[in-house]
DNA sequence: TCTGGGGTCCTAGGACCC
DNA sequence: TCTGGGGTCCTAGGACCC
């Protein structure tokens, strides 16, 4: 038996999916937004229509409405993308049990086949009926057909995972491109960038343009002794990337672990140095991680928080608490972590994390702040303490879990929230009033 | 007018225990 | 007499992905 290996990779995803929703919006460009906040934010994706004019994901809106003018702007529900991406992995679990959920509009899959390789026919059998390629179309014929014509999605299929993933970017929308054995990979690999196969970033292409390997034909010259020297144990990866190899597996959805962290990050539309604004924001997002971790039943131990500083307006010298890049390039800030015993108490991260904040803070203004708990393990009934305030708070929290779970995220929160920085949260339809009732602790 | 938010993996050094 | 080695945990930092 051989393996293929196929990527899925949907087109516009966000975007694709509300013109499907939304009729009204077919055919023309627009833009998903993170929600109703339109400084300081970024496109979450942009139509085929948008991108004509040069919009792409992840760029600020003010620049795709400058590119664009005519642009829509559409709120993000992330609810309805995990909806319609439910449905487009059931369709491929038709296909192979061995279904690998990449991100939320990708997936790869293995499927077997009797054939020795994928040869020039591209008509491996397998083992009941049809080829690969007859497979992929029909894949995308049921995605446009069961979920939605304007939802379409790019396929590659090649001998591993990193040259299905190259081959579905190769042609897009809706392509369907084959790399059918090593000798055609590198081929190929000599006609892209190096940042355009997964697992090179800016970083790792500055550093190799540094060293005078500026394209895989030049990478695949470097000894590996050279690449181990400068890139460690990366060098084994990037010399296997420039030969087209890889063997790393699928990994089906029933065999990967548990998350390993869960956190939130949360960029104000101002800069701040408002110690009382901070703290609010800080345990909102603490109560969210939280919640998440009581919806999942975990507890976390480790806590890390982080913020980056404000932008120093026309700076033309480096911040001087520089730490170390956090992010995109350019931005400085700190974080630190800190461990405590294992909770899924949105009040305890929170305790953690502010102590963490005011160790590395020193009061300068900031635009983001983030925390996400890490060192995850499953609640058991040791955990569970027997205390009688400690159970008495585990009814609370599970009250609380309760009535949000029904009428939306903050519905129920802790008194001291309530005057806080507005997050984005989901529009409660059962609430007719925007405020929230509290729920004093 | 100046860059979102959710994650993953890897390395390295130090503390601590036996 | 003053010191070996293995294992684990913790923390910091770097890089990548969508």
């Amino acid at each position: 038996m051989n393996k293929v290996i196929l990527h899925i990779d949907f087109n516009s995803y966000f975007a694709s999916v509300e013109q499907q929703a939304n009729p009204r919006l077919r055919g023309k460009p627009i833009g998903v937004t993170g929600g109703d906040r339109l400084k300081r934010t970024v496109l979450g994706a942009a139509s085929i229509e948008a991108k004509k004019f040069g919009v792409k994901t992840g760029m600020q809106i003010w620049e795709a409405k400058k590119l664009c003018p005519q642009i829509i702007l559409v709120a993000g529900d992330s609810d309805k993308y995990m909806e319609t991406t439910k449905r487009f992995l059931n369709i491929l679990k038709d296909y192979s049990p061995y279904l690998e959920v990449f991100s939320i509009d990708e997936a790869f899959m293995e499927i077997e086949t009797t054939r020795k390789s994928l040869d020039s026919s591209y008509l491996t059998l397998l083992p009941k009926e049809g080829c690969i390629v007859t497979i992929a179309q029909e894949i995308k014929q049921r995605i446009k057909g069961e979920i939605g014509e304007y939802i379409t999605c790019s396929i590659g299929i090649s001998y591993n995972k990193l040259m299905a993933k190259l081959a579905g970017s190769l042609k897009k929308p809706d392509g369907l491109v084959v790399i059918p054995d090593q000798q055609t990979a590198i081929k190929i690999l000599d006609t892209i960038e190096l940042d355009e196969i997964c697992g090179i970033g800016p970083r790792i292409k500055n550093r190799l343009n540094n060293l005078g390997i500026f394209n895989f034909t030049q990478l695949r010259q470097v000894p590996l002794e050279s690449l181990l020297a400068s890139f460690k144990s990366y060098g084994q990866t990037l010399y296997n990337m420039a030969r087209g190899i890889d063997h790393s597996p699928v990994i089906p959805f029933y065999e990967k672990g548990q998350v390993k962290s869960i956190g939130h990050r949360h960029t104000i539309d101002h800069d701040t140095c408002d110690q009382e604004e901070i703290k609010q924001l800080l345990l909102k997002l603490s109560e969210m991680v939280g919640r998440r971790l009581r919806a999942k039943k975990l507890l976390g131990k480790t806590v890390h928080c982080w913020y980056r500083q404000a932008l120093h307006p026309r700076c033309s010298f480096t911040p001087t608490s520089e730490v170390g890049v956090i992010g995109h390039v350019g931005f400085s800030g700190d974080g630190m972590q800190t461990t405590i015993l294992p909770t899924n108490d949105g009040l305890d991260i929170f305790k953690a994390a502010w102590k963490v904040f005011l160790q590395i803070w020193n009061k300068e203004k900031i635009r983001m702040i983030g925390l996400s708990v890490s060192n995850l393990q499953g609640e058991t009934p040791q955990n569970l303490s027997l205390l009688p305030e400690t159970s008495k708070r585990d009814t609370m929290l599970r009250v609380l879990d309760e009535i949000n779970d029904k009428y939306g995220e903050f519905t129920l929160q802790r008194g001291v929230l309530l005057t806080s920085a507005k997050i984005k949260r989901k529009p409660n339809p059962f609430l007719r009033s925007e405020g929230s009732q509290a729920l004093l602790i």
